[in-house]
DNA sequence: AAGAAATTTTTGGTATACCAGATATACGCG
DNA sequence: CGCGTATATCTGGTATACCAAAAATTTCTT
């Protein structure tokens, strides 16, 4: 057999459609037409498609084409309130669970960030991201517990859209650096109450961000469509 | 076209089978054998069959039958935790953000639990349980925080054998009993901190009793399989 | 008789064909 | 010219057919 990732394969490939914008929200995702567009049948995208619907990155609805999911601020809030929930809850059992070599590898993608973070451009901003995220799932497994890694994966992965618009700021660059070192000296003192409060105000912070970012779309300004130039 | 609740229907059907031990954990679920014997295609019960993987009732192997899960005592425990943090999270918001007709919702599943407790036997210890089991799904509901429910609602689903066979308990019933009006005092007075430690003790007795369990079954009484009698 | 290799069978993955409902369009009537 | 209805088309849901990989079984060899 197969071994089957080509449902994980058309996942990836939409999400990043996804990420960059290329599939707006709003946008339908017709079973037909994407399929033939990617060369596979309707059965495996299908499943790709159930996949992201359970990220909540699109929305299916009954007897009708699913769509990307153009979630409202109060769902994106909803959403956070959740994910810090579940990160603070990591970073208060990475503390005692995580090994030195995790907490180092850690400490090492933090660095990364940092320096990407100062010269980061264009396409690069992808690549900082994703090191962004990998920050935050990296913690996640730290708690050694695999079912908390895994949901917080999928929150991680529901926002996606939204982290990305936010992260790429210059402004909130700045913020989110000391943060996450503030977390990692955290996680390096074994002190869960420091961390849990780090990463709350790390997130806190996000929700702020975030609910400027939605008020700047409302007031016309559209920062999180095609035109802030992502592409 | 027909709505398609056909997979949930599948998935549901499947899910009690579970519960009640029909399917045994590590059974395997071959497509072709129960897709004829509930007598639909294999692509719906393929797709019912990714649901409950989600929810992780079942565990999906590459190139390989799915099976239904046998999770470990640590699985569990760490299932349990995330249970925790998200019920306390769904405690502290709806103590603020639920109506007042939702708490009373809430207290009346607490009644009818606590007049069902005493005298349930045999097949009514499925509604018992299954009244429990709405119980906090309300106080989830009632954070208002449609994510949180949800996700609040897989793990409570992909804990179901295992709570089931907690709950079934004489003991353990006398215990939830007591913990559940203490969480809806705490709510009814509106008390975050309150509640949040209700629910923390309530769950923390759950890992206590679940641990319990799995020594048992390890010393040779079996308590989770068929032989317990549910059917 | 025991082990290894080959073949058969079982099983999930994928493609495709068919069906029903929902929408859009176009035509006819007022 | 506008609105309602009928029809054509588009779309997702379901069934089924086909393929390849993995077990299980059988058979051949030593």
């Amino acid at each position: 057999m197969t071994a089957s990732p080509l449902p994980e394969q058309i996942a990836l490939r939409l999400r990043r459609d996804i990420l960059r914008g290329t599939l707006a929200p709003g946008d339908p995702i017709k079973e037909r037409d994407n399929a033939l567009e990617l060369g596979v049948s309707r059965t495996p995208l299908r499943e790709a498609v159930r996949i992201l619907a359970k990220e909540g990155l699109v929305q299916l609805r009954p007897a009708r084409s699913p769509v990307v999911a153009d979630p409202s601020l109060k769902e994106v809030r909803d959403a956070v309130a959740v994910l810090q929930a579940l990160e603070i809850l990591s970073g208060e059992l990475a503390c005692r669970e995580a090994s030195d070599a995790e907490i180092a590898e850690i400490r090492a993608l933090s660095e990364r960030h940092l320096a990407l973070s100062e010269t980061a451009e264009g396409e690069g901003l992808i690549e900082l991201f994703e090191i962004d995220m990998a920050f935050h799932t990296a913690i996640a497994r730290a708690s050694h517990n695999p079912a908390l890694a895994e949901t917080h994966a999928a929150y991680l992965a529901r926002m996606w859209r939204q982290r990305y618009l936010s992260a790429v700021q210059r402004r909130a660059r700045e913020r989110v650096r000391t943060q996450h070192e503030n977390i990692v000296a955290g996680l390096e003192a074994r002190d869960p109450a420091r961390v849990a409060s780090e990463i709350n105000a790390h997130l806190a912070a996000l929700i702020t961000n975030l609910t400027r970012l939605f008020e700047a779309r409302e007031a016309g300004r559209d920062l999180t469509t095609d035109e802030t130039g992502i592409e």
